[in-house]
DNA sequence: GGGTACCGGAACTGGTCGGTATCGTTTGTC
DNA sequence: GACAAACGATACCGACCAGTTCCGGTACCC
């Protein structure tokens, strides 16, 4: 079993030269996804990105091999750092819906949301690329809510015949919707217009 | 009160010349909406368009001084393609909603969603661009939703108390996000499932 | 019929941007 | 200390594209 000589630099150690910085690669992931959430995919030039960062573009290729490719990578980035989104229990599900918003501090939801809008264009080109965003921004959304809504039938405190997958995606896609199109901000205001307007009441017993 | 001799051919009728055919603009932006909705904004290129149209580039600039004039001009056209929604009644809220989407051919109600994923991406650059598009393409259905449930008011069906805004936003959202971000289509499966399981519990006395 | 503005088509221009190559410098291995 | 790879920076290339200009031809007004 010969040593790989030709391999990727991270995982093969027995090469001559500078290491790679790999505190480099989030700092650049980090600049591409603000650039994304302020002029969205095709206003985003790669020179842009290098600039914000102060990296060179030679550095950007020997990680990546194209724009895509590290737009990618910076939406699962995103997806890495938001975590689980598990929410607390706080007694009810209006209490549980309210608190799934405060964690995350707010100006963290808003960016998500930039950046789903940035990306919004190539969606429809690149479905990859689309499914990376919606797995990293708006699915964590719909499954909390989902889970906050079983959780809710379980404790006996709405009705257990809900159509939980349905109800769950209802405040993700006016969340998306809203930054997306209508540019309004989803504030507290608009979140319990629509959980005391539509939720809480659709479920009721 | 001298005869002005520089104002637009179209209100100035004193000049020689061919007239400008009127019928081309029509077509030209319905081309222009087809390519939109295909490729998208940053997509859609005015050779293309012209190619498409059988047009010359000239006869565009002609008429219009931007892509992005034509654009929002389609847009215009899209709105008023679609006139004012306004829905039979069925004697029943289900039957008025589902009836919403059974007039325009599906297909029209398709192409409108995509055209709306074609625009996103410069929505949040020209905010007049996004005005227009949420005006021409969703305002309308929402509002049509709106008449619907204020109907089913004045009708006894549903509980006086409800929140007509917010519920009326709800499926023009969920068409749009689902549309967009998750690229399924609009069914009537699904439409049945956010009628059956969210809007109508949500607004029973 | 002469003049003019329109038509579709095509060539051209100027600017932008993704990606590559190269520079001098820095940081690591042998 | 010799070598090699990564670093930031910059120049460069090739493709693409919005917008302009010209062409030969056509419809309309006088």
């Amino acid at each position: 079993m010969a040593a790989n000589n030709t391999s990727d630099p991270d995982t093969e150690r027995r090469r001559p030269g500078r290491k790679r910085d790999h505190d480099r690669d989030e700092a650049i992931l980090e600049v591409a996804l603000d650039v994304l959430a302020e002029v969205g995919y095709a206003g985003m030039t790669m020179n842009a990105v290098a600039a914000r960062a102060r990296a060179g573009k030679a550095t950007f290729y020997r990680r990546w091999p194209s724009k895509s490719e590290l737009v990618l990578e910076a939406v699962a980035q995103l997806q890495r750092r938001q975590g689980s989104l598990v929410p607390a229990d706080t007694g009810s599900l209006r209490g549980d819906l309210l608190a799934l918003f405060r964690p995350t501090s707010p100006s963290d939801a808003e960016r998500q949301f930039a950046v789903m809008a940035g990306l919004a264009s190539i969606l429809s080109q690149d479905l990859g690329l689309a499914d990376a965003a919606n797995n990293a921004i708006v699915e964590p959304w719909t499954e909390a809510n989902r889970v906050l809504l079983r959780r809710a039938i379980g404790r006996g405190e709405i009705d257990p015949a809900a159509d939980v997958d349905t109800l769950a995606a209802i405040l993700p896609s006016m969340a998306a919707y809203r930054a997306m199109i209508q540019r309004k901000p989803f504030d507290r205001e608009f979140l319990a217009a629509v959980i005391d307007g539509v939720l809480l009441p659709a479920v009721r017993r």
